[in-house]
DNA sequence: CTGAAAGCGCTTACAG
DNA sequence: CTGAAAGCGCTTACAG
């Protein structure tokens, strides 16, 4: 069934169809939807193989999800991907492309460049924990498009890639400053890699905010961790040891926070009553823990969707304008309370 | 770049150009190589749509993400699949084939369908919280391929369908027989919606189990649930109300568990001091509560793995067997403890 | 064993 | 406005 059987049935030229298939205006409107209801009788889809073809365009994304053997796993172990995952596809589905997903891992890039070179997608998003500036420079060498979901992966940002941007220092500025109105002055952190632009931005904001409370930054508050539930054990731990355990804590991120939480409560020390706790990121385990922690939310689907349209925009060579950044808002749910009198 | 101009380049014809891109071994060993040279360096991929286009083969299978509005999202509520979808296109990799992702909503399959007409994919795999039974007839009365990968998603089974089978009822009996061994007698049970066959196997296995110790089944101590964390803490009000609360409690799934545990610890009960609580499927979550969640290991990655396969199979025309049963697996935690005496 | 030709199912540019 | 032809980049069946 293809394109001229529709045509002999419909005893129409070929072309007629095709006119049908483009929503071109001149055909008249009887002979149209003659031609749609045999279409639909014969369950009739254009070979897509065909169009892709002669069209040199495919509308498919490749989402490439970059794994690290060192690192979470996305798919399995990771909490925080498959949110924007799910997204990028919905946003992709709704401008009408499809999404091809492949796995790579992030010393061996070649199933993806082969994807553009075989001409299987039109562009592709990058999503991943580890840096990817080597897989990106040879995509961007190659001139294919990509875009990239997390500021992190990338060592220098450049206006070629596409990237949604988070806000990493003025969304600390809002977990501290949170804490503050509780009333907390001893507030500690546990800062994430710092190697980590993320980690670095947040520990900036948590100063600032202090600053512009008129609260002296005590070192020993600062705890440099990695953005690991270890982490977060640690710090308390360490803490506890020194005798100069904060009331609250901003922790960069939720599983950091998970560690403190759980190293707080072997220590006989209850959250909220006795320190304040704040994440990081959202994830979906923070409403499941207990007591549920406040965090701060990242936006993660309007994100993947900004990335898709600016994406997609410069697939089709129609005009773009780069995202504006993103900010992440706080969400208050059990783990911070007014400091004690 | 095409075959063509490939052998322009190498000085031969298309057609020794096309051998070596089939490993077809009339080529000689120096010509093979100085044309493999070349295409690596102008880094020649053959064309994937014009080879669709003439096998007939897409080497591409659509993950059908089959969405309800009543039930958990899969990608953002939903902890259970992201290991599926990631064993999945980890699997279809392997054998050489692409995944494209797609979400539908239940009661609108027509994107699914597409998909196949317009020979996009060569078959499909089809994950949900719902029954697709329409969506899987439809396909296959227009003569496609579809796997799909919890069979409670069917409400008929049929050999033309892959589908891993997960062994409910003996599972069910290992778990509620990990309870009876840590010397409980009074063991409870939570079942899932009793329209899923899952709940009842699994209730059927926890009875057997019972009988097989030679305790007598007390009718008191099923609770009939459904699914959700909010059946685990309903039946525990409901067994403290009734001032009969069993000392060991199977629930038919984790998240049952977790409105189990969070319902004893807000009555001030001990988990698993007072009251030893095992779970069913092994999501991600149950490591994080505290105690971590005792539970059945659902095998989700081999399962996908195996339904993956013989959906190739059947594609490729290969001979194949249908899979055999799984078994959930025991998986020790915190949550339970020997009886008190 | 090698080469020239036809064909996969579309789209598009070009005559009539 | 309509129709016949060429072409997208491969593969395959068919002569030589």
């Amino acid at each position: 069934m293809d394109i001229f059987d529709i045509a002999k049935l419909a005893g129409v030229s070929r072309k007629t169809v095709q006119r049908v298939l483009n929503d071109s205006p001149q055909v008249r409107t009887e002979t149209r939807e003659r031609i749609l209801k045999i279409m639909e009788e014969h369950q009739y889809q254009p070979n897509v193989s065909a169009r892709r073809l002669v069209k040199k365009k495919t509308h498919t994304i490749g989402l490439f999800i970059i794994q690290d053997p060192g690192k979470d796993r996305i798919y399995s172990d990771d909490l925080f991907y498959s949110v924007v995952i799910g997204a990028v596809i919905n946003a992709c589905s709704l401008r009408g492309y499809k999404v091809l997903v492949t796995m790579a891992e992030v010393d061996n890039p070649s199933p993806v460049l082969k994807l553009y070179r075989e001409k299987s997608i039109d562009a592709g998003i990058i999503i991943s924990w580890s840096s990817v500036q080597s897989i990106v420079d040879e995509i961007l060498s190659a001139n294919f498009l990509v875009g990239v979901f997390d500021q992190n992966n990338l060592t220098h940002r450049t206006s070629s890639i596409p990237m949604p941007v988070l806000e990493n220092e003025a969304s600390a500025m809002e977990a501290t400053r949170h804490l503050l109105q509780l009333g907390h002055e001893e507030i500690g952190i546990i800062t994430g890699d710092q190697d980590n632009p993320a980690a670095v931005e947040r520990l900036n904001g948590y100063q600032k905010a202090l600053k512009e409370a008129g609260i002296r930054v005590k070192p020993e508050y600062i705890y440099t961790g990695r953005f690991v539930e270890e982490s977060g054990r640690d710090a308390v731990h360490h803490w506890i040891r020194q005798g100069d355990l904060p009331s609250a804590i901003f922790c960069s991120n939720d599983h950091i926070a998970f560690g403190a939480l759980k190293a707080l409560k072997e220590a006989g020390r209850d959250v909220p009553r006795d320190v304040s706790l704040i994440g990081f990121d959202n994830i979906l385990l923070t409403e499941y823990t207990s007591p549920a922690l406040s965090t701060m939310n990242v936006p993660r689907v309007e994100m993947a969707v900004a990335l898709v349209e600016e994406l997609i925009q410069r697939v089709e060579g129609e005009p773009y304008e780069t995202m504006s950044p993103f900010q992440a808002t706080l969400v208050i749910r059990n783990s911070c309370l007014e400091k004690k009198a």
